[in-house]
DNA sequence: GGGGAGAGATGCCGC
DNA sequence: GCGGCATTTCTCCCC
């Protein structure tokens, strides 16, 4: 097939909202936040039906480049290059995919309305500290959870055995500087805000690296090691069964 | 063409390591470091050369689901359903989609060995203000850039007009909370390591949050609008010209 | 491999 | 729209 006829089945598709998979050798030009060029290679190009636009090298996770939804395609054909315009005026972005061949092209009106469940996230762990308070220590009782303040919100707010206000930030995975400095910002706004001379600031986390620890008991708070809950066991389960084969 | 010759030609690429585009209705389960369940609907599937397993949607920019690099592949057939297993026994992490029909498949070794050409990152900005140092104020005269410390690195450090050490952190766009934090940090940290009494802080970005500011200034240190250079600009001007008509 | 931080981060929610 | 923050963040760099 042509270059020429692509165009056509290309064009067609995007007037269409088709979802368009290629596979082709292009080159790649993007200018907005930033400023990037991608000499001829091999790329997978994904125009999805809400015009987010992905390119794809043949390794990594992330897309070698990418447009945004609410992006405009246009397809014109000049000198034996197919070339695809795509703009997004209101994000000031802008890019060129000069294509040389096309390997392959599909395109296909994609029905999918459904959503992730997805379990084990920060807010999860957050509300298992909520229901089983003594995962924090004895005698913590808590009182809000995704506490909404100016400066952010609070996963865990609560009161300690002594009845001294306590804050309670949860990282599904390692513990760093940031998750320290959030907390402390936490424990000096409610501080402030609430004339309380004493706010007590613990982080909740699998782990917690050297540094950050020294940062967080330097600041005299505690960590408390707790791991995000996985209620989909069953799959992990039966997994672990199947590998024991 | 049925599943079963699907799944043949689908043995076949992930052994040789080629890259493969499918698109297909399908059912995810995914278990790792956190679990989750999406249940049947069109998507879009890529296994690539190096085993990255990408799983995306109709809408959106990012996959729904995916596995990362040096993961296995393994294709069944049981039931009238083709069932992929991924496997990245390293990170305890497993996938299994459940492809009910496939609309289309494409298998094909990628020529591509190029990178990106990227201008506009912090590190542009840190070697801008680093040649021209009166970007950030009279008489500020840097002394390194990106010096990594024990704690994380600076930006650009060096003194100012009456000789005092200035830490300058640069942010390529808006400067938030956690950018004034990690200076506050570095400020610390320097006063402490060099037994100083005084270190400025200074916030490089193209702008600022207002509570950031707050925070900034309460601090004592000064905000520095500065915007990302773009060098490769001769392409941004042709569209804008473009653009025109 | 861990620590630390950037990213053209994206996406979600609240105001 | 902006602000604040989580993310199966990913990726890179340095130790």
């Amino acid at each position: 097939m042509k270059l020429g006829e692509y165009a056509i089945i290309l064009d067609n598709a995007i007037k269409k909202k088709e979802s368009i998979i290629m596979l082709c050798s292009c080159t790649v030009n993007y200018s907005g936040r930033a400023e990037s060029y991608l000499s001829k290679g091999d790329r997978i190009v994904i125009i999805k039906e809400d015009t987010t636009l992905l390119v794809h090298q043949p390794k990594g996770s992330n897309p070698i480049n990418y447009m945004k939804y609410e992006t405009s395609h246009d397809v014109s054909l000049n000198k034996g290059v197919l070339k695809l315009s795509s703009r997004n005026l209101a994000l000031k972005e802008y890019m060129d995919i000069l294509i040389h061949e096309v390997y392959s092209l599909r395109t296909r009106k994609m029905e999918d309305n459904k959503t992730l469940i997805l379990q084990g996230t920060e807010k999860d762990m957050a509300e298992m500290i909520f229901n089983n308070p003594e995962m924090i220590e004895k005698g913590f009782k808590p009182l809000t959870m995704e506490e909404h303040i100016k400066f952010g919100f609070i996963d865990v707010f609560g009161h300690d055995k002594d009845n001294i206000l306590t804050i309670i930030e949860c990282k599904r995975y390692n513990a760093d500087f940031s998750a320290v400095s959030q907390l402390q910002r936490y424990v000096k706004k409610v501080k402030e805000s609430r004339g309380v001379p004493i706010v007590r600031g613990v982080l909740a986390a699998p782990r917690i690296s050297p540094n950050a620890k020294e940062m967080l008991e330097g600041l005299g708070y505690k960590f408390v090691k707790i791991e995000p809950p996985m209620h989909l066991e069953r799959f992990n389960k039966n997994q672990k069964t199947l590998d024991a084969f």
